[in-house]
DNA sequence: AACACTGGCAACCGCCATGCG
DNA sequence: TCGCATGGCGGTTGCCAGTGT
């Protein structure tokens, strides 16, 4: 056949293997890629354990060549300027991010809270210091988010925020508007990284989940 | 009709992790 | 512990059908 045997294995597992779901991705499957994607970034195999029948290599494509258009509508719109944001004026302590921000510029997408910075769900408390690291925050406190309330439990007032970013009041609610917006500044992937590298390293010293 | 261009998607590549003798 | 085979994964390539000129 002049296949090798890995060749042989991904070609059952994309396409052969029974149960595998082929043709047009629904609405809700939409959403599902969208929301994790925001998430947790290109990690195609654990967005793909959410979807039965769909393989990674199927979700990849998907995204790369249909849903990021759909999303963005073929324009992959350069850093916006955020509302809620006040204009950076402290020291930027992140070699990484000078190259992306100087002091006076605004922060895409994050609405200052207290000077915490806020996006996305249950990642809310490791963003936040991610991005306020990146950016030179001084936190004195972070926020988490409360399993049982589904609200932002912010340690420093010892009470708990509603909503999220977006203002919606579940801070793990999101439209696809707001999923749009968050990767429309691709920078979330960005941060997780950073955040994931500051993990590596052991430079992170606090992650709430 | 012929050619160029584009988009979708299966397949490939390279790297890293794991298992096993 | 080492070396090899295999598996898993994300990024990329190349084929091909459809579309435009």
């Amino acid at each position: 056949m002049k296949r090798c045997g890995k060749s042989c294995r991904l070609r059952w597992l994309n396409y052969l293997r029974p149960n595998i779901k082929h043709g047009e991705f629904s609405d809700d499957e939409d959403r599902i890629i969208c929301s994790l994607y925001t998430r947790i970034g290109s990690r195609w195999s654990i967005i793909a354990g959410q979807l039965p029948g769909r393989t990674d290599n199927d979700i990849k494509n998907y995204w790369n060549t249909k849903l990021k258009k759909k999303l963005l509508g073929g324009n992959i719109r350069p850093t916006p300027i955020s509302p809620f944001l006040p204009n950076l004026t402290s020291q930027i302590s992140s070699p990484y991010d000078q190259l992306r921000y100087t002091a006076g510029d605004k922060v895409p997408l994050h609405r200052s809270y207290n000077n915490q910075v806020i996006f996305g769900g249950n990642e809310a408390s490791c963003s936040s210091s991610d991005t306020g690291n990146q950016l030179g925050f001084h936190h004195q406190s972070y926020l988490s988010v409360d399993d049982e309330t589904q609200k932002f439990y912010d340690p420093s007032k010892g009470d708990h925020v509603s909503g999220n970013c977006f203002g919606h009041e579940n801070p793990l609610d999101y439209s696809m508007e707001d999923i749009k917006q968050l990767i429309s500044t691709n920078h979330i992937s960005t941060n997780l990284n950073f955040f994931v590298d500051e993990i590596k390293t052991e430079q992170a010293t606090t992650l709430y989940y």
